[in-house]
DNA sequence: ATGCATGAGCG
DNA sequence: GCTCATGCATA
């Protein structure tokens, strides 16, 4: 509605706050696909920034990027997995959630990648499924993950393999007692929506 | 908008 | 090596 991009209100949380961030972590905070924890930490910023913005009418100027794209280019390029090799890994996922480092040094083999893209993708497999899903968990995968006994104060038998992960997490006596709605309350606001409005 | 990658921090 | 916050590069 007022006219900024995802990569202007990153930058004008640099020029106001000291700290940048970059159109991605924008993007992925408006599709709520940042962690829990995450999502507290930087809603306050943006809140600020919403409101500078709502009252400022010269605010243009902290939204004019003057990077210096002088990076050196050490990076590794993104490798591209084929999609049908991203569904061998899916299917491998669904049966251990962590594998050892052998075990990812045998599905490297198996897939001819190196082991470690598949170890980072393991890595962000894990990271994608905790995000989202955790806090709400209805659709299974979130819990998976950290099966901490400490969760379960009256000792219920968790089967766990001997790599460590479970298999078949019990349903959660706690049920988080929040919803998305009463968590970012101003995201579904439609008066708030960013969609954009243009072409 | 999202996939693969980096790096800090923690054992 | 892992998690977690974060982002370059690309779909």
């Amino acid at each position: 509605m007022l006219g900024f991009t995802q990569a202007d209100v990153g930058l004008a949380l640099g020029t106001l706050y000291g700290k940048m961030f970059s159109q991605t972590t924008i993007c992925r905070f408006e599709a709520l696909q940042l962690s829990f924890k995450n999502m507290c930490k930087l809603k306050p910023l943006l809140q600020r920034w919403l409101n500078e913005a709502e009252n400022t009418d010269n605010m243009q100027e902290m939204c004019n990027a003057e990077q210096a794209l002088a990076q050196a280019r050490k990076r590794k390029r993104r490798t591209s997995i084929e999609t049908n090799v991203k569904g061998t890994l899916e299917s491998f996922f669904r049966k251990c959630v962590k594998p050892s480092p052998q075990e990812i040094s045998q599905i490297a083999e198996d897939l001819n990648l190196d082991k470690d893209v598949v170890r980072v993708w393991f890595c962000n497999r894990r990271q994608k499924g905790k995000r989202l899903l955790l806090p709400f968990g209805n659709e299974a995968e979130g819990a998976m993950y950290d099966m901490n006994q400490s969760l379960v104060p009256t000792g219920l038998p968790i089967p766990v393999t001997s790599q460590g992960y479970s298999l078949a997490p019990s349903p959660p006596v706690y049920m988080p007692p929040f919803h998305k709605a009463e968590m970012f309350p101003q995201a579904l606001q439609p008066g708030l929506s960013m969609s954009n409005s243009s072409h």
